[in-house]
DNA sequence: AAGTTTTATGACAGTTTTGTTACGGGTATG
DNA sequence: CATACCCGTAACAAAACTGTCATAAAACTT
């Protein structure tokens, strides 16, 4: 039923029956979000909940859980366990769909439709472009992505590791030196601007995006 | 009584009673969570929050919506409207701190945290930088592990040997001496920010990183 | 007060890391 | 089909960092 209806919603949808074969699933198909039901056989939905969690590949995945019991108690644990949010059945379809956008916009905060500012720099995510106070800057598409990246994730370092992750795709095999060919490029194409300083190198671990 | 319970279970909490002075609170307290009454006077909790979703300074503080109504379509305006999640009054206080919880680990993902501060000294592990009164500090990789360290253990004083072991790594052969240079450099570093006292010298023992 | 131990400091050279430029191949575009 | 653009890689230059030493300055002993 359910899956029937994200389907029909445009969602891509993937079934399991218990949590061995939601672990296959899962890592085969990389979800963007996960329903659990509260009762599985074998491994119970809290449990699985748990163990999503602390694993790393799993442990930003949302997850909301599915559970006939209306107990306030369970409820808390449900949460505690990691999930994110919990639906009690019977539940309206429409109330699920709108609980899931909920989710994925906080997780995809960009969505497509997303302006950055930092100071005069401006990138126009619907757009597609970069504008230095109101001056357009030209760069190419992974500097635009790259910069898209460190915009969305201010004051933090990324090793060019999770660079190339994040940016080009999680299965690349890429020289990480090119990294630094690009932040180059980019660091260019924002000079004609004056935020290359934006850009910042931290010596033996990567780069960084701030304003200090 | 909200206030109260949250205060209660360790969370520095500030009150608004209206839109205009939760925008003055919001911008001066820089809150980590926002909950959100539906019925407020003026603006609507509805509006309010797609508006603090609009600005880059409040777009990611998760925030809760508390409303009397149960009504299923409001229930899916509030999610719609940006709001991370959503409680009908009477809701208990242990589903309260539940849902904040988990809300707050999502936004906080794994982030360890690790902001060290002594005085006016911080030091920002997901930046892996230093600041000092916001301004901030240029040292080299080995004099930030060595301060990190240090302020993970403050007050404690550690040989040589002892510094070699945790910041170097375990099986490293390194002058003992060297790390006199590395104490040098770290405290010029701090010098800049007027901060270099906390790096004390313990003849016969070690170092000491403390504040007295 | 002189002698001894311990720490501070500045300089140096080797090494590692990063910046920069150039180039060949690939792909889209007209 | 030609042109323009973009990407990844390599090679070299530049910069930053590291560990060690020599010497000066403190701190402690006798």
């Amino acid at each position: 039923m359910v899956c029937l209806a994200l389907t029909n919603e445009g969602y891509q949808c993937h079934e399991a029956g218990n949590a061995h074969e939601a672990e296959g699933a899962i890592s085969y198909a990389q979800p963007d979000l996960i329903l659990l039901d509260w009762m599985m056989p074998g491994v119970s939905g809290v449990d699985f909940a748990r163990r999503l969690r602390r694993q790393q590949e799993t442990r930003l995945i949302p997850i909301i859980m599915l559970t006939a019991k209306s107990d306030e108690d369970d409820k808390v644990r449900g949460l505690d366990s990691g999930a994110d949010d919990y639906l009690t059945k019977p539940f309206s379809i429409k109330e699920l769909l709108a609980r899931i956008r909920s989710l994925l916009r906080r997780v995809q905060p960009q969505d497509e439709s997303e302006i950055y500012q930092c100071q005069g720099l401006v990138l126009e995510s619907p757009a597609q472009r970069v504008l230095a106070d109101d001056k357009q800057l030209e760069m190419g598409p992974t500097e635009y992505k790259l910069l898209k990246f460190f915009m969305e994730n201010k004051n933090r370092v990324f090793t060019r590791g999770q660079l190339l992750d994040h940016v080009w795709g999680n299965n690349v095999y890429i020289e990480e030196r090119t990294i630094d060919v690009h932040i180059r490029r980019l660091r260019k194409a924002l000079e004609a601007g004056g935020y290359d300083h934006l850009i910042q190198t931290v010596r033996g671990s990567g780069y960084r995006f701030s304003e200090k």
